[in-house]
DNA sequence: ACCTTTTAGTAAATCGTTTTAGTAATTTTA
DNA sequence: TAAAATTACTAAAACGATTTACTAAAAGGT
């Protein structure tokens, strides 16, 4: 026969059974203690040394007991420190966005950090309102993925593959140049010299600095990206279709080419679909060269040549460069960019132009 | 020259300008008003009709001057409300948690709700803890993805793609049986007899359902799967090379086969390299079929046949049907399940059995 | 002219922690 | 044996909102 008079069956919908949940207040009342005892032994502060082993036995048994969770919430309330990050991406589901947030997550759950996901689907709105609403969630800072910033910085904030020079923020960006070397430098290694581009779209964060590197790229060997034979992704689905689709419009047009520099591999896959559905065989007639270097690159037919940019790496990067800032160990400067390499994978997709 | 004597440069590393944040109690202050004043006006609370409109003004014209931003950790620990949920996922790159996240983003997002996700990395350590972690960080609840349920719920709990029968927990699952007969029936109806499978790994919620309904659709048309053209899925990577994998095992043994099972597209993927490195023919020597209906699938060659499972449906409706027990409306009943579709998309990969 | 109602606010309690500043009892030191 | 130090705790003030219960002044009703 239970004999607590407070124990009042709270019909709250949709929770199995447990009562409300045991606050610190609770633990310390049923164990005839104060809460500051309580938090100095569960915390485990300095203070906690004058507290006899007994009494400490005896609060850490309670707390098991009574299946004590101290509220986050008031923690942080108190000590000014949430544990938390923001990450606001484009989408989630375009596979970028997940390898980079996997490296973010990697790099967090060592620091016992959370973070906060939100998606701006590219829509103006959300880009002026989603770090406001994380802001006002007490994130410490933000981590931006391919994301232009709409907003004055006011914390700490990462931006991955975000090339804008901005008071506050840390661009973790890729080596575009070398990037650009490497696969003009392999097709123009094969013989190609009429090469077909898809620029990424406007709204991509590498689209100009891609272009413009390949451009200069081409130039240091003698040949130029035709504007030609230059098509643009339309829509942000993250299928292969608008690869598809560009190529289409370009094969369309007419005008002869050699190979192909896509401007990720999700489009150079839809591309490969478009030129074989005209009688042109990958690579024998063009070479496709992806960037990027997904997961199903490798295993695409042709199996897909591209340059690799290490995602999870700059996901992770980019986190432990947050956390530094956070932390106060990087003393107070902030790094305008923190740079990560590329690396060609030569596969299927790439050949040496034929001699007839 | 600026007078207030409180202004004094706290030098916090790494943030950007900009003093510390501005409370209520000092935008109260500025405006000669009480917090309380405030806050209702703020709120827009019933109490706020005796307040002039002038007042009002005042109030919202010094919040935007002082760019005064509510905590929202102090307001929820008063309203004992986080509008947060929990999201708990194997893993971030497979593709197919990111497309479960998307549907439960875009559930979460109009009712103005946040997530904190975390990997658990099939690890059994995390699968305990985790839970533990977002609760104590005062989630309302919890969705898990492809996850066994490891700890007994005390709050709403939806689990997609979970069978375990478990109090507190709604389960989103596919339609398996139907999803079998649309497999099987497709692969009997090609003529097909011989069907070699690929299973899930022992740590995917589906692989035990799977197999089984695709064993009863495979008896109810006089065949079986035979074990000895059965091969299962080895490790956690996210990349088709664990199909490939298996394949190569299964060609080894060199029991004959007309058509593959695949646990999903992915696998499907691997196993067709494997094949083809054999020098077997998609789909003229073998036919595959997919699972999922990944974006990818539609893009490979051969195109995938495959049974499409509705992920960014199953998370927005486990996102819908987890707001709902929050919200009270589906007053205190918990679903144990919420169902969905299959389909199947038949593209290039499944072919008549040849008559050779 | 008195009572009631409305207007325009405010003080204080509260959410659940952490932390600062004590205190009373005991033990140690001089 | 008195002063100082240690031991074992606790009361109360934060953190930054919301909310309940007030109050004083003005307006309205009769």
């Amino acid at each position: 026969m239970p004999k607590n008079g407070k124990e009042e069956p709270r019909p709250k919908s949709g929770q199995p059974r447990n009562g409300d949940p045991v606050s610190l207040k609770d633990l310390a009342l049923h164990l005839g203690l104060s809460p500051t005892t309580l938090s100095l032994v569960l915390n485990d502060s300095p203070q906690a040394v004058s507290i006899p082993a007994e009494t400490k036995k005896r609060i850490f048994d309670g707390a098991r007991e009574l299946n004590y969770r101290p509220n986050y919430l008031a923690r942080s309330l108190r000590v000014q420190k949430t544990n938390t990050i923001g990450v606001i991406v484009p989408e989630l589901s375009d596979g970028y966005s997940a390898m980079v947030l996997n490296g973010v997550e990697s790099a967090l759950s060592t620091a016992e950090y959370f973070y906060l996901t939100a998606s701006h689907l590219h829509r103006e709105d959300l880009l002026e309102k989603l770090p406001r609403v994380l802001i006002e969630r007490q994130v410490e800072g933000i981590i931006a993925v391919d994301t232009p910033i709409r907003f004055t910085p006011t914390l700490p904030i990462v931006n991955v593959s975000g090339h804008e020079e901005i008071e506050g923020v840390t661009n973790v960006v890729l080596n575009h140049q070398h990037a650009a070397e490497l696969g003009i430098g392999h097709l123009y290694n094969l013989g190609h010299r009429r090469i077909a581009a898809i620029k990424g779209q406007d709204f991509s964060s590498d689209t100009v600095i891609r272009w413009q590197t390949m451009n200069d790229a081409a130039k240091k060997r003698g040949i130029s990206l035709d504007p030609a034979l230059t098509v643009q992704l339309q829509g942000d689905s993250p299928s292969p279709e608008i690869g598809y689709t560009a190529m289409k419009s370009l094969l369309a047009s007419g005008e002869r080419f050699t190979a192909v520099l896509a401007f990720n591999d999700i489009s150079a896959i839809g591309a490969i679909r478009a030129l074989e559905e005209m009688g042109l065989r990958v690579p024998a007639d063009v070479s496709v060269l992806g960037f990027d270097d997904i997961y199903a690159a490798a295993f695409h037919n042709p199996a897909l040549t591209t340059i690799r940019q290490p995602l999870f790496e700059m996901g992770n990067l980019a986190a432990r460069t947050l956390l530094a800032r956070l932390s106060g160990e990087s003393n107070g400067d902030v790094p305008k960019t923190v740079g990560v390499e590329p690396t060609i994978i030569v596969r299927q997709s790439t050949s040496r132009v034929s001699q007839t």
